[in-house]
DNA sequence: ATTTGAATACGAAACAATTCGTATAAACAA
DNA sequence: TTGTTTATACGAATTGTTTCGTATTCAAAT
């Protein structure tokens, strides 16, 4: 079995690897411009972290030439599913359909998201 | 407008909210012995955070006779929808159907609970 | 060669959340 | 009345996260 990290990055942790996941490989630097749109924090704030993340085995790092290259270890999938799990058992008493109704209440989901959601339920009811 | 407040309990504060949604009324007692049975902190620990609840607002206390009496303030409701929301912008990039079928994909729901979403569905569709 | 710019390393402050120990007061039973 | 139990209050230690300042190193341009 795969020698499993801890699956439960911070908040911070996160952003950085939502960044990570969509672009691969990146540059501290890379990250740091892209969370800078929407958070004002500096740019060694976002290298510490990235090192911390790299303490925790949450990424990897080349460190080859001068400027270390960045790769997430975490896996998108399972850690998009623990975070689900955990929310679904501490918010909603395990109950996976209430967390759904309560999604697609508010967060008005298109007719198209409707639709693929029903193809979805189709397939898994079979 | 109701005067909001911060929609953002942390992990304890919402364990203990959990408990009082469900029962209404509760002593510190009363929530701690059922926080006991999944943790093992101390009473003091929750009564503890239970005062900080009432200093932010979350919780209202009846101090009338010696045993005070906790009521959740945070509406059920709204909380649930707000953590929903944040889950799908924080972690499914705005897709709420993909937090729904990453919900369904694994937390394997029932036959039951699968039909009753497609109801749901059917009546949001309308 | 020297300066300048951009990178990492690292300590530590600032903040927030959780935990508990101890003091004290009230209720109750012996 | 006196001791025991059961509350609350509250300070403070602990732990975890985020933030930044400063030192240092390396590479590239002058």
């Amino acid at each position: 079995m795969a020698p499993s990290i801890n699956l439960k990055p911070t908040e911070s942790e996160l952003e950085i690897l939502q960044i990570l996941w969509e672009k691969g490989n990146c540059t501290v630097r890379d990250v740091h411009e892209i969370l800078e749109k929407s958070k004002d924090s500096g740019y060694t704030t976002t290298l510490k972290l990235m090192q911390i993340m790299h303490e925790k085995g949450l990424v990897k790092r080349d460190t080859s030439s001068k400027t270390h290259i960045y790769t997430a270890l975490l896996n998108q999938q399972k850690t998009e599913q623990h975070l689900v799990n955990k929310m679904i058992d501490n918010v909603f008493n395990g109950s996976a359909a209430r967390l759904v109704m309560q999604a697609l209440g508010n967060h008005t989901a298109s007719k198209d998201e409707i639709d693929s959601i029903k193809k979805y339920l189709d397939e898994l009811s079979k």
